[in-house]
Parts: structure tokens; sequence; C-alpha cells
DNA sequence: TTGAAAGCGCTACCAG
DNA sequence: CTGGTAGCGCTTTCAA
């Protein structure tokens, strides 16, 4: 079923059958009756290929994502989705799964499709693809990797200052002996929270001793991470989480160790996900506006939409810390 | 950059383009060899949409669900994805959001992208989209929904089963007063989970009061719904919930109403996804096997995969329960 | 082993 | 207001 054979049953040509389904230019109020019978008659759908192979453009942004399980990124692109469907655009998206030679796949799929824009929300990255990303003329917006330049923008968080955060509270609180629980990624901002972790320990805590450890990017992983750690005979006050995922599995494993929380470990977490609130205990957790990133994210893909956000553009979003249950003074020192 | 400046760059045909980038027929090495390097030079990435015009067939199949942040949904995309890859194909994923209107948005998209196969695994349904997609011959595979025909096939779960199942064991342990907890869905096995509470009870357990309730599917909720049921003045002794995700939003408002779980109420699950075992208390819950699930799903899609499995077939699932630390003995009646 | 050319289904421009 | 038609970028015979 194609348009030809719409137009030949509507008596019309192909062009006018276009017309009327592109709600374009003028036509005859009972030619427009007719071609939409024999549309509907033949149960016809148009081929969106031709459509945009015709067009030269395609009405589709394209969204990269290294884990759309983590609501994090789930939340990005139901934002971005919303907002696109506002503006008659589709979104289609992809997992990484952390994985680098994954990420390439993707974004070659992606300019395979001519998305008009691309949102690439990943930890891991790979040395060519930014240039490869540069030298396409696709417009693209990087979550916390990458430089802007004249097709692409930038989003990033200040985990510096989030984690800068985290630690001085807990130190407020007397917390000395201090876990840092982070998910594998080849490079990129999770290593940058690890290391922010070390660095401002080093800065603002000197006297704490600390640890860190990565596992994968689950519920699974933080339990898995505070297994080890709690195993390890390092006993930390407080565990802080690359994200709320991971610390949700490690409150569990805390509480089968038999530890109760904040009393005898406090557990702090990143993002806040709604289901930070919903953990047992509710987690201390750095706010993160996934909703703000997933609209700054389509304004810069889409310039239609754009009030004078121009591309090339980096944006910096300042975490801020929210206080609730998961975290509470250090124990007293125990054998 | 298309194919032609690859060509002209080469100093071949495009034709020979083609070949090589389709590792089809035989090229001569050194031809093959100037080819890849026009193509790199150039950056050259082939149109997908020209691609699948010209081969009159695409390789991505489609999977739309009523909520892919909900695990249930997710566990089943993603085994679909690994399959899928498996065997060279894409998988392209919608949202529905319980909403019909979005559903038939979302198959005609699909329709349009002349995607090679259909997985429809949502509650919602509108009555005319089984016989236009029926009309369609696209390979379709729905989920609770539909009847077999020439290219559908039906994946389903016996709800009536499992909840018999919660009921009876709740019985056992002499709940009397039982809440069932549901989401708005249009139609279909949600409404299919709650009349399936509705007569397993007053069939097996016809001494137990109870009372219904529905909100949407997410951790709020249950939580909201939680809210509206301890206020009402009914005191269940049990809460069975129509799935984990609200189970847990239950959880946390039973929490900080004072109550304890299992001890003053238990709570159960549906789908036992992983949350269900991080919860606090662990989840009873029903066993539904997502992965099983997908791999069905994909094997009906794609012929090539499927041995001896023809289309048109109807699998039932059987849910299995899970036993863990949210339900238990019912408390005294309290005043 | 390679090239020429006919479409795939649709849009858009130019006439009428 | 409507029809004819030239592409969009790629695959695929058919010949050479």
């Amino acid at each position: 079923m194609s348009l030809t054979e719409v137009a030949k049953r509507a008596g019309v040509s192909t062009a006018t059958v276009s017309r009327v389904l592109n709600q374009a230019s003028v036509v005859r109020n009972s030619t427009r009756q007719r071609v939409m019978r024999a549309v509907s008659e033949l149960n016809y759908h148009p081929n969106l290929h031709a459509r945009s192979l015709a067009k030269g453009a395609s009405r589709t942004i394209g969204m990269i994502a290294s884990n759309l399980q983590n609501p994090f990124f789930f939340d990005i692109f139901r934002t971005l989705e919303a907002d696109a469907h506002a503006h008659g655009y589709e979104v289609v998206a992809a997992n990484t799964d952390y994985d680098a030679a994954h990420l390439v796949r993707s974004v070659r799929l992606m300019i395979g499709r001519r998305v008009a824009g691309l949102a690439v929300i990943v930890s891991e990255m790979n040395k060519d693809l930014i240039s490869e990303l540069a030298a396409s003329k696709l417009r693209v917006v990087f979550y916390d990797v990458g430089t802007p330049c004249r097709t692409i923008s930038n989003i990033r968080v200040n985990y510096r200052r989030g984690i800068e955060r985290v630690v001085e509270y807990l130190h407020s609180l007397n917390h000395r002996r201090l876990a840092f629980v982070g998910h594998h990624a080849a490079l990129g901002p999770l290593s940058e929270r690890e290391k922010a972790f070390i660095e401002t320990v080093s800065r603002y805590a000197p006297d704490t001793e600390w640890r860190t450890l990565a596992t994968h990017d689950a519920l699974e992983g933080g339990q898995q991470a505070a297994h080890e750690i709690l195993s390890s005979g390092f006993n930390p006050t407080a565990i802080i989480c690359v994200n709320d995922i991971m610390a949700v599995g490690v409150l569990r494993e805390v509480r089968e160790r038999g530890f109760r929380v904040p009393q005898d470990i406090s557990v702090t977490g990143f993002d806040n996900i709604k289901l930070s609130e919903f953990a047992y205990p509710s987690l201390t957790t750095l706010h993160i506006p996934r909703d703000r990133i997933g609209h700054l994210a389509f304004s810069m893909l889409v310039p239609e939409s754009a009030r004078g956000k121009a591309p090339g553009r980096e944006i910096v979003i300042e975490p801020e810390l929210v206080l609730r249950d998961s975290t509470g003074p250090a124990a007293r020192a125990t054998a």
C-alpha cells in the first residue's frame, strides 16, 4: 500500500494525496474527503522512511543513555520526550550499558537515521567519537563530557561541589571513616565523582580515613559493594554512594548485616530520584534536576524552540543537598 | 554526504560502494580498500531511511509498553533487545503511559516505520486497533490482549491463578479484611486482575471483607492508595497490590502511619522485579518471568529465529508465589 | 569483478 | 485547486 494506490483509488494524483496527508496548502474539501476515504479503506499508513528521505529531514531526535533502567536517565528521557512531542518530534532512545563500543554503535545508528538532534547522556566515552560527531554537522548535546563548539552544546553537573557538600556535612557530624561506592565506567564523570571524593576528603577532611569501591550500576551492585566493604575490616561510619540506586542496594546489605541506619552507619545517595524518598530509611542525597536537564537538552537541540539559545553553550548545574533519614551523627568508635 | 560522493571519491560506481558496505558479493580487495578509505575520509554514514526504502524491509522491531519506567516492562525490553541484537535487529521502544490514544499513535508510528515486527505489551487497548493491526500484515505479538490469528501471537499471564494463590495464602494466615490496590487502565488485564481478585475472594474466602482502589502506576500511586485505604476506616490486615512498584509505595505509607509490616499489616506485590528483594521488608510477590516473555516475543516476531514456532500461537504463563518478609499471620482484631 | 539504470514511496516545484 | 515529474540515497537486476 503506497501513495500511488491511494491516489488511484481516490482518482487523484499522488501529489494531491500527499497534500491532504500533510495538511499542506489548499485542497478542495470534496477531494480531501475522497482521499481520506481511500486512505482508511485501504488501511494506508505512509512510509516514514520514504517521507524523511524525500523531505531530507527527519522529525525525530535521538537520545543515548548509559542506563535507562536507572530513573535518573529515564526522567531525563521523559521530559525530553514530552517537549519533543509538544513540538511534533519523536524521540528514539538507546542504551549503552556503560559500554563504549555500544556507544559508538548507537551514535552511528543515530547518524544513519539522520536524527534532527542527538542527546548523549552517558558516562563512558570514546576518544574519537567527539570529533566524529563534530565532523558530522549533527546538532549534539553532551552531558558531562566533551567541549562546546559550533554544533555541540554541553550540560554538566558540578559533582565536585555536590561531593563537597556531603563530605562536609558528614564531617560535621563527626564521621571520620568514609567509604565511597562508585560504579564501573571507562571514563568521565564517574571516576570524576570518585576523584572529587578523594580530593575533597583530603582537602576538607584530612583527618578522615577513606576507601573507594566500584561495582555495577544497579541495586545488586550497591549490595555487593557494601558486602565487600563490610567484610574488609574497614568499618566506615558512613557510606557515600555515587547514586541513589546503588545507595538502596547498600541500605539493604547494611541492614542485613544487622547494622542500623543511621545509628550505626550513615548512607548517602546522589540524584534524588523518586525512589530515594521511598527507601527505608529515606535517603539523604543530592538533588539533580532531571527535568531541567531534559528541557535544556531539547532546547539546545531544536533551534525553533530555543529562544535565543544558541548552540555551543555550556551549562553547569549545581546539586543541592537533601537531608533525610539515612544520615546522622557518627556512631561512637567500636572495637 | 551520500553514496554518490563516496563513489566519486573512490573512483567507482555507487553499486560497488553499496557492495562493500553490505559485505555483499565479491569485490576485489584493492577496490574495497579504496572505498573504505573514501568512506572514512568523508566520514560517511549510510542513510538508513534510503536503505530500508530500497530494501523494502527494515531490520528493526518495535515494542510498545504501558510504562517503561516500571522494571517489569523494562526487563522485557532488555531481553527482547538482546535477542534482537544477536540476530542483527534493532528495537525501538515507545511508551503509552496507559493512554489508549497514545497507544494508537505509537502503533501508527511503528507501522509507518515498517518495523519487521511489533511487540505490544500494554494493558490499555483500543477497540479498532486489533483489527487495524490484523489488517496490516505486520507480525504482532500481544501481551494479555487480543486473540491469535495468522499474523498475531499472544502471550498471557494467568493472573487469576496468581491472585488465587495470594488470596488463599493470606486466608490461610487468617486474614479476613483484604484491600486490593490496582492502577487505572482503560481496559484489559488490570481490571482483569481486579476482577480476579474480587471473584477469587468471593469464591475461596467468602468470609472476607474486601475493598479495591486504583491510582496510577508508580511509587506515589501506591502511597496514595494506602493513604486512602488507611484513612477510610476500613482497616485491612493485608493489602494486595497489582504490582511491586505500587507495593513499595504502599509499604512506605503503611510504615509512616506507624504500622509494622507484617505484624500489623501484610503487603504483597506482583511481578517479582528486582526491587521487591530490596524493599523493606522484602516483598512477598508473584513471579512473572520477564526474560521468558522477552525471548518468546522475539521468537514469535522473527520467523528466522523461531524453530518451528509458527505465528498465531498463544502462550500462557503461570505466576509463582514467592514468599518473603512482607507477609505474616493476621494481626489480632483491634478496635 | 564492476557499471548502468530502474525503482523503493514520498515530497515539492512548476505548470495548468 | 490539481497533475506531472524530478529527485531524496540506496539496493539490485542485467550486462559487460
